[in-house]
DNA sequence: TTAAAATGATGATTTATGTCATCAAACTTG
DNA sequence: CAAGTTTGATGACATAAATCATCATTTTAA
């Protein structure tokens, strides 16, 4: 288990919109937070709770997912270090739309939806700091739908892979910690489809891959297949 | 055209987050104000170009959407009166990267966004209450992304007929004001399927379609369609 | 007012990708 | 350490929806 921090006044770890904030404001926060720690697979959050707090992620790496009727899932996002979750849910919902687990051990700060709503509020440095984030996400998406909708099958793992390398692991030869299955419910494709691309990419030595060590080694290549795909 | 509204300290038409505004805010927001009429099907802001503009609807209806590689479109989403449009880029790209073309005959107002960035920064209660709008939008998203890759083409065109009806229209019978294209470009299909949809709503009475006059007959089945498809 | 262009409709064919069945390998867990 | 469970891999088959070809109808523009 991590240390817990003393309080947000304290911490060299801030959220950039964090880092927009007083020093009362900041112990405001600090009273209004739990620190928590989740081993990986646990489930951090799960859709249909209430929507009591923000969180931000310390370390590790989760998954944000939408549970489906057909109780398959969709991965709407992987989240790394420095994120905050949840936020599409303030001044909204009581419910928690989406579900979040830990894909590695992940620590996160917990903290009250309220105290997070007046922060915004009270502070438009804060708030402009918040629409940022927000804005990241929404031409994420944007894009999300383009790759979703209107690539096939091996465009739109090639923007997996893409998004892996550059966003959620920003490494080359990275180490995956995600499964194949993981893998599909965010490409939007069957676990069969995903092991037939890789397998492909492989044979075409635009990747390596051993073990959980995937290396792109052919990034025009990946490119070129991400926009014709 | 319209007459020009005096200014925005007496418009009464106001979207919620100016009415947030002090006097002297709204008489700031006035002078980085521009009103542009537009005609059916007129391009109102062309992907690629500079981003300078919030734009919020005053009358009329568009349509925001990706102009793709290959020459097709995928529509993000249709704004009514009372929207704000290129939110998602505050803070951000000097680029635009969607298009915003004009479905009826529309009236906008144009504010300068370095003075609607002021105005978050400036005023936490305006910009708790864009946020609020963006998570609208957020969420909406999430929603079609599971549609788009999760439903088949009847559960997707459900939606799409739910949506036009609740949302865009707000009326049962309505006026389609989009053309087959469009519904295809919005449904994330060809317009062929689009076309069958149509006809099997039809024939299985859960729609009616009298040239541009779309009645839905059996919402809950179109809603057991959107769940099931 | 006619010509041209865009939109709407229908059926036949093709294709990408999902489902199913099966098996191998690698972790869990008692 | 062995049994069971999850994860990864492969091939055969089924199917939803795209593309293509064709034509009717409406709208736009000369």
């Amino acid at each position: 288990m991590v240390e817990h921090k003393k309080s947000c006044l304290l911490c060299n770890n801030k959220s950039e919109c964090f880092k927009q904030l007083t020093d009362n404001e900041l112990v405001f926060a600090n009273s209004n937070r739990a620190e928590i720690s989740y081993r990986k697979g646990e489930m951090i959050a799960k859709q249909g709770n209430f929507y009591t707090h923000i969180l931000y992620l310390q370390s590790g790496m989760v998954k944000v997912y939408k549970e489906l009727p057909d109780s398959s899932n969709l991965i709407l996002s992987i989240f790394g270090v420095g994120s905050l979750i949840g936020l599409p849910f303030l001044f909204k919902n009581q419910i928690l739309d989406y579900s979040v687990a830990a894909l590695e051990d992940t620590t996160i700060c917990a903290i009250d939806r309220h105290a997070f709503e007046k922060l915004i509020h009270e502070n438009g440095e804060f708030a402009a700091e918040v629409v940022n984030q927000l804005n990241y996400c929404t031409l994420y998406n944007y894009d999300r739908l383009v790759s979703l909708t209107h690539k096939q099958l091996n465009g739109r793992f090639a923007d997996t892979l893409l998004y892996l390398s550059r966003v959620v692991y920003k490494a080359n030869p990275f180490i995956l910690t995600l499964s194949r299955k993981d893998l599909a419910e965010y490409t939007g494709v069957s676990v069969m489809s995903v092991i037939r691309a890789i397998k492909d990419f492989k044979n075409d030595g635009i990747i390596d891959i051993n073990g959980n060590k995937i290396e792109i080694l052919n990034f025009n290549q990946l490119e070129r297949i991400s926009k014709t795909g």
